[in-house]
Parts: structure tokens; sequence; C-alpha cells
DNA sequence: TTAGTTCAGAAGTAT
DNA sequence: ACTTCTGAACTAAGT
């Protein structure tokens, strides 16, 4: 390996010097707004500073971007960790400034789309003392490149209604998610993964990706186009965080066969496929006689016009010839680049890497890749397309032998369909109507018919009806609540921004969502609702192979997509106590041992107003069938509803990217020491980092 | 609601 | 400098 890094590396290679990507400038304070989460009189619980976190672990609060390490409010600052400045920050570069090839300021003078473009991304540089020219600081790329668009420009922002939203510095938020993140070594130099690298490189991306998406959400359209993932991956690229960047034949280390994805950028990072736009990656092979090009990645998204003739089986279409541009005359294709390198595939034998784009059955324009393992050419001919003009195909058949993934997906939308019938279907809706999808009970392991009796009910039962003491803390936004509306009591309690991105994800986790209640004057479609509409994925309750039963879902759920509430009977201690027997309690007051497995999204203690903790034993929805897991794909969050403080919630989102049918488990968190043997119960997740036990 | 169009992207490759 | 099965926002067309 080391031998060929020579000669496929750039000039760059190795370590990235961050001193040099990095240019220090002191910064603008920027002074988030910390809220008081709810009116301060509730009892929070809360962890003293050192925490429960592990040393090392900073605390990561979004859009700090100055950690602004006075503010008594800033949760958990650690006075032997200075977070924001423990390693280089460069100048700030806020979103929506980025300056074009031509010098142009920010999305390019071009006329504007749509609505007349307000007189927005105005300059205005003098006002901490850099010049453009001072703060230009060229960024490099991994690959020892320039990177034309990062430099950073301050913009001002418009006279919005009510905003009260501070510029975003989003390179210091960069370091803050990297710092949560820095017990991961991230090796520049094209060193192969692992299964956590991949995904913390992912979860760092995801996280700002959203951060950023937000902040596009709260401002106006005044970019021409937004685009969050581009930005995001750049700027990780540009630090060298990613993974697997030399390209090889075969499996890429830490990425499995069924993984998704929802933008191109993450196929890049972790090394799967390079090209940000191209459908077909490809290498040079050197001989000792000749070098040759030879695929090693295709993506079939539908663009051209392939053809799948079934699962495991993929017609692909050659790349050019303006087949998919309109105002282009269409030509022949030739056999360069990719399709040259796909011909010498099919002749070499050696296997190509097949991503495939599927709709994504959430949303209606969205696309999902999923990795569905290797392939090799079989054959290759050409012929015309719809334009007349010469198109290549090539036949490619998956190497047997592999895991289900594409094909896993074809049959879910089967069962859908209703064209083949689901196998070992105990019950179409184990909830009978009480939700808003179908949750089916599965057993195709062995004879047992269900679990033991409960009942059903999709809603948190307190034990006395709560009456609303206060008259109406509700908000008064009549047409949604939008970020920065300091007028917005539940916007303000989430520190001025929606908790959740217009796509309707999670931002990150955070101490307390406060989302809009019933005393508010919002119509049921505000953002501030997310977990309000009842189940968005289609849930099925199955029987494990050795834990009993477990939930999964039909549909891929993206990270920060809301599952599911934890519904069942408000209980107190001692009840639960009583109850430790069984595993239908959710405490909300236990700790997380595994903070540090989490990074950047869970190195916060929740912040509930009271200890709440809720028994499904009796009554309960389909969360009471989530198992526990040591390296979960779900984190829980605590959501209040209209600055009620007796209207919380427990709601879990998803904390990765999760494949349809992949159980879903989150981690149920520490007990007290003292307790820990009395409870504890032989932890079967299966995990390489598992405990070995939970409680 | 759905389908089509527009436009700025980013990284890699070729020149 | 050029290429490219992006992705979002927008527009037009169809119920």
């Amino acid at each position: 390996m080391e031998q060929t890094l020579g000669q496929d590396s750039p000039p760059t290679s190795g370590p990235v010097d961050k001193s040099r990507v990095l240019d220090i400038k002191p910064l603008r304070s920027l002074s988030p707004v910390f809220p008081s989460s709810s009116n301060g009189a509730a009892p929070f619980v809360c962890f003293p500073p050192s925490g429960p976190f592990p040393s090392g672990f900073a605390p990561f609060y979004p859009f700090s971007g100055s950690s602004d390490s006075g503010n008594p409010q800033t949760p958990f600052s650690m006075p032997n960790q200075p977070f924001g400045f423990a390693t280089p920050i460069s100048t700030a570069v806020p979103i929506n400034s980025y300056r074009t090839a031509n010098g142009d300021a920010g999305p390019s003078g071009k006329r504007p789309r749509g609505r007349p473009r307000l007189q927005r991304n105005t300059v205005v540089a003098e006002e901490d003392g850099f010049s453009d020219e001072q703060e230009q600081s060229t960024q490099y790329s991994s690959r020892g490149r320039k990177i034309k668009s990062m430099t950073p420009k301050r913009t001002k922002r418009g006279q919005d209604m009510n905003s009260t939203l501070p510029d975003v510095d989003t390179d210091a938020m960069v370091n803050n998610i990297l710092e949560s993140f820095q017990h991961m070594k991230f090796d520049a130099s094209g060193a192969d993964g692992d299964r956590d690298t991949v995904e913390n490189i992912l979860m760092i991306n995801n996280l700002l990706r959203r951060k950023i998406a937000l902040i596009e959400d709260s401002k106006e359209a005044t970019s021409i186009t937004k685009r969050p993932d581009l930005k995001a991956a750049a700027i990780l690229m540009s630090k060298g965080i990613r993974t697997n960047a030399r390209k090889r034949i075969g499996a890429v280390p830490g990425v499995e066969i069924g993984d998704i994805f929802y933008f191109r950028m993450e196929l890049c990072l972790v090394g799967l496929h390079a090209p940000s736009m191209a459908g077909i990656d490809y290498m040079v092979l050197k001989t000792s006689q000749n070098e040759e090009p030879v695929a090693v990645s295709i993506v079939s998204s539908g663009g051209y016009e392939d053809n799948v003739e079934d699962g495991d089986v993929l017609i692909y279409s050659g790349q050019g010839g303006n087949l998919n541009l309109k105002d282009k005359e269409a030509t022949d294709q030739k056999l360069v680049r990719g399709n040259l390198a796909l011909e010498k595939s099919l002749h070499r034998g050696n296997e190509v890497r097949v991503i495939r784009g599927v709709k994504d059955p959430a949303s209606l324009t969205g696309k999902i890749y999923v990795y569905d393992g290797l392939y090799k050419v079989q054959e290759s001919w050409v012929e015309k397309g719809k334009a007349g003009c010469n198109v290549f195909r090539f036949k490619l058949i998956r190497v047997p032998g592999q895991p289900e993934a594409f094909t896993l997906w074809k049959s879910i939308q089967q069962w859908t369909d209703g064209i083949t019938p689901r196998v070992g279907i105990i019950l179409p809706d184990l909830t009978s109507g009480a939700e808003n999808l179908p949750v089916s009970l599965v057993n195709d392991v062995d004879d047992e018919k269900g679990p033991a009796y409960f009942t059903y009910s999709p809603t948190l039962k307190f034990p006395k009806p709560v009456t609303s003491v206060e008259p109406s803390a509700g908000c008064t936004c009549h047409d949604g609540c939008v970020s920065g509306n300091s007028n917005c009591h539940c916007i303000q309690g989430n520190g001025g921004y929606l908790p959740y991105t217009s796509g309707g994800v999670l931002v990150s986790q955070r101490p307390l969502v406060h989302e809009c209640g019933p005393s508010c004057q919002c119509s049921s479609t505000c953002k501030n609702r997310l977990s309000q509409g009842g189940l968005k994925v289609r849930l099925e309750v199955f029987k494990t192979k050795n834990k009993g039963w477990g939930l999964r879902s039909w549909d891929p759920i993206r990270v920060g997509g809301y599952i599911c509430e934890y519904a069942g009977e408000v209980v107190d201690i001692s009840r639960a106590e009583d109850e430790n027997n069984n595993r239908y309690i959710f405490d909300a007051t236990r700790t997380f041992q595994s903070a540090g497995d989490l990074p950047g999204e869970s190195n916060e203690a929740p912040k509930v107003p009271f200890p709440l903790i809720i028994s499904a034993k009796d009554v309960g929805n389909v969360a009471r069938f989530m198992n526990h897991g040591c390296s979960p794909n779900v984190q829980w969050q605590a959501v209040l509803r209209g600055n009620k403080e007796y209207d919380l919630h427990i709601m879990f989102f998803a904390l990765k990217n999760i494949p349809p049918m992949t159980e879903l488990t989150y981690d149920y968190g520490m007990v007290p020491p003292d307790k820990v043997e009395q409870r504890k119960k032989k932890c079967l997740c299966g995990s390489p980092k598992c405990r070995g036990y939970f409680c």
C-alpha cells in the first residue's frame, strides 16, 4: 500500500498541515443567545461540569460560534477545555457569502431567480477591522488543490422582522463539532478506514450539514441555491476528514453492503465513489507492459436510460453524449474515460462496486443511494438512444453470495403494493388502527404467536389529568414558527432557532426541545410540531433471533428523522422499582456511559423539567419493543410542548441513516453503580463495542 | 400533486 | 479548463 501511495497520491499527501489550512485570526465576538430554558423555575436534573462525560469530551451547543465561555448559561463549560480555541480557528466563513471564481461576492452577480433578490449580501468588511484582502485565506483540499470558493466574506443580515439571530461562524461551528470527535483520528493521507471511522465521518458530515441547512433555512431566499450538502462536505474535504481516499477495486473498509446514503458527497467522503457527479469512477492500473483504466464503482440513479431486469442484473448506460442536456445537441458517446474503463473492466473481469439510486419514499423529490455490493461487467454493446445517437450499454451481474441489499428494497415494495405477502406475518396491524400507519407483527424465526398482552396506546398517559394552570403560555405565530422570531416563546426556548430543519429532521440532540403545543396559535403544520404528527415510517414488530421481540422499519430512516414517541403510563420511582423485573420502563433520569460513543450528538445531559419515568408494561406503543444496543442507531430526545412543564414527551430520532429492515436500538443508559448488579442483564446486541450487559 | 427546468456546484481528469 | 446519472427551488402542467 505504501508503494502505491506514492503513485496515486497528489503532492501534498500525508497529514494535512493544519496551521496552513487554518488561518488564525481573532474573531469578532459572536454571542449566541442562550435561552434560560423553560422559565428557570423547574428543578432541572443537572450534572456537574465534569459530568457524566468522559474527559476530553468537549461539550457542544448548537451555534455557539465563538465559545463564549464567560456566559454562565453556556452548559457545561469545561475549565480545562477551552473549547472553540483548543485548535486553531480559521477565519469566519459566514454562510452564503462564498466568493466565486471571478471575484463576485457570494452567489454570483447573475440575475436572481424567481423573486427579485433583496439587496443583501452587501459586503461590509471593515466592521471588524479586516479588509477583504486580509481575510483571503487560500485553503487547500486534501489533494493539494486550491479551493476557490472558500474565501470568506462578511455579509450583513437584512432587517428581518424581529430577527435576533447572530451571524453564525461556520468555521467555529466546524471546530466545535470536530472537538467533540477529537478521540477520532482522521488521516488525510488516504489511509484505509474501518466501520467506526466511516460512521463517525458520516456523523460529522450530517451534523454539519443539518446545522448549515438550519441556518440557511432561517435566512431569506438570498442565495440562488442552497446546497448544505456540498458546503458541509467541502469543508470536511478541505480538512482531510475523509477516509479510503486511495482508490481501490472491490470492497471498501468500513462500508457495508446495504448501507444507505442521502447525498453523493457522502459516497466521496467514505471512499465508496469519488466523483461528485459522474456515475463512473475508475483508476489506472499499471502493469509492467502498459497501463489501462479500470472501473471501480458506478452509480445507477436513473438519469440515463438504464433498465433493470432483476435485482442482480444491471444494464448501465455509458456516460457522455449530452443525453440529458436539453439545450445541447445529442452526440454519440465516445469510448473514453468511464466508458473505456468499463470496457476494460469487462475484459479484465474485475469487481465493480454498484451504488443504486432509489426513490426516497419519505420525500417526493429525494433520492437514496444504496450500496449494493460488487458486480462484474458481463457484456457491452452499442445501441441507438432515444435521441438517435450511439449509447454504450454495459450489463453487470452481481457477484453471488453477498448479503441482500437492493433486492430487499424491491421485496418491500412488493409487500406494500400487495403483490407478494410478507412471510411470517401474524398481524397486519398490531395497533388496530390506533396509529396513522399500520404496524405489522412478524415472526419468521419460530412459533411464538406474539408478545404478552398489553394495551396499545399511541400517547402518553399521565396519572391525573393535567389542567392548564396558566391561561396561555403558547406562541402567537399564526403563519407557523420560524427561526429568529424573538416574539415566539417556543423558538426562543430553542435558542432562537427551530430545532428541526425544513426537511423535517432534528438538527442535533439537545438538552430539551421546545415544541409548540395546544395553547400555541400556530397550525398543526407548524415546523415546530414535528413529533406530533404520528408515525411517519412503516414499522414492524418482529421476533429477533435471540433477543425476544424487536422493532424495525420497512422504510429507510434518515439521520435525525422522527421515529416514534415512548408512550405508556407516567409512574413514580417506587412503581418503577417494583417493576424492575420487566423491561418496559423508560427512565429519563438515567445517564449515559456511552456519551463518548456518540460524539457530537449526545454530549449534553438531558434537561428534563421533572424526573420522568414511563412504564409501558400494561399500556404502551411500538417503542416498548425497541431493544437496547451498545452501538445504537436511535436516540431519544426530551420534548416539551407549548412551554408547559408537565407536557413532556420522550421522542425517538434516528442517530444514523438506517436502512430498511435494520433493527432499531437505543442506549438504555446507566443506573447508579449500586444498582447495576441487581438490574443488569446480559446484552446480546452483537456490537463490537458491546459493554456486555445493560440495565 | 407531479413532472420538468434551471442553475450553481465539487472533485476529478484531461489539456 | 472541462466534464459530469446533483440537488434544490422554481415553474408549468395536469387533476
